[in-house]
DNA sequence: CTTATTCTTGACTAAAATAGTCGGGAATAA
DNA sequence: TTATTCCCGACTATTTTAGTCAAGAATAAG
């Protein structure tokens, strides 16, 4: 699980989609105008959120992408695991050797880390953001995730 | 907040710190050699996490750096806010016309999600994964955090 | 006092990731 | 038939990451 500047790129298109998304699929290129994100870009991160059944996509005028489950049923970690593959798990792997010979301690330590990070970012669905949204203040008080965290 | 590799190793390397750092300080050298990390790079680390006040150094033989609070009282965000810092929001900063002249939706979002994973890592010091660590399995099924979180 | 050790600083570099471009295609609705 | 839209691969510029190098300052130990 890494968090960059691609995942929130494609966290926008996608929640994009589910606003203006209804009966007729969304081009890419209305995404682009609309979040200001080159359209080439946006292809490359629609290829990989199709691959892995996000988004279904229509050819042809009045084409486009839809998404291919409601908005409740997609959630966040899904659509960055999805551009953001390859978690790359750097230093003793499987050598085991990093710590006075026991086997590696931090390099499970970040794994649980960021698989929390993981189950967290799990919880919320392209719904709640449409509700919730990006709005501060007192408007939406309601909606709570309430989440036990056990470190091993 | 960003997640990185940089904030693996500046974590790794304060848990070293933690972990080996009794009465007499852990030089470099030392955390270099056991954690299979780069001097130099660890150099610049370190002047961050000093800069930051999350250790203080001694110079000289048998000199190296010492955690400046006890391990229960640094926490993972601190760690990583220290090494990965200047946080830059793209697109649509103050512009607010990214959504239909509306104020940017996404950019709101995003930062209360980063948000929330800060708060997380703000729940846990380096003396808990001290406790727990790296090991998995049943052995420490005690520690739990309870968080509650809200998405706005 | 000398010296080896260790932090301190800044500039530089190589490699990788990120963000984006470009050009050609294939499907398809109008 | 044609304009629209997805689809795909290769290429490029920029930034970040990870690491190197060299010079210097503080200081404990001998």
């Amino acid at each position: 699980m890494k968090l960059t500047t691609r995942g929130r790129y494609a966290v926008t298109a996608m929640l994009d989609l589910a606003i203006n998304g209804g009966k007729r699929p969304v081009s890419l290129a209305d995404i682009s105008g609309r979040q200001e994100i080159s359209l080439s870009y946006l292809e490359q991160l629609f290829a990989k959120l199709r691959r892995e059944e996000l988004v279904t996509s229509a050819r042809g005028p009045g084409g486009g992408y839809r998404l291919a489950r409601s908005g409740a049923e997609i959630f966040v970690a899904e659509i960055i695991d999805a551009v953001d593959e390859s978690v790359d798990v750097t230093n003793c792997q499987g050598k085991g050797n990093c710590h006075h010979g026991e086997t590696c301690l931090t390099h499970h330590l970040w794994e649980d880390l960021s698989g929390q990070i993981h189950d967290f970012l799990s919880q919320i669905s392209l719904g709640d953001l449409m509700e919730g949204g990006g709005r501060r203040g007192p408007a939406h008080q309601g909606e709570r995730v309430v989440q036990t965290l056990s470190l091993r």
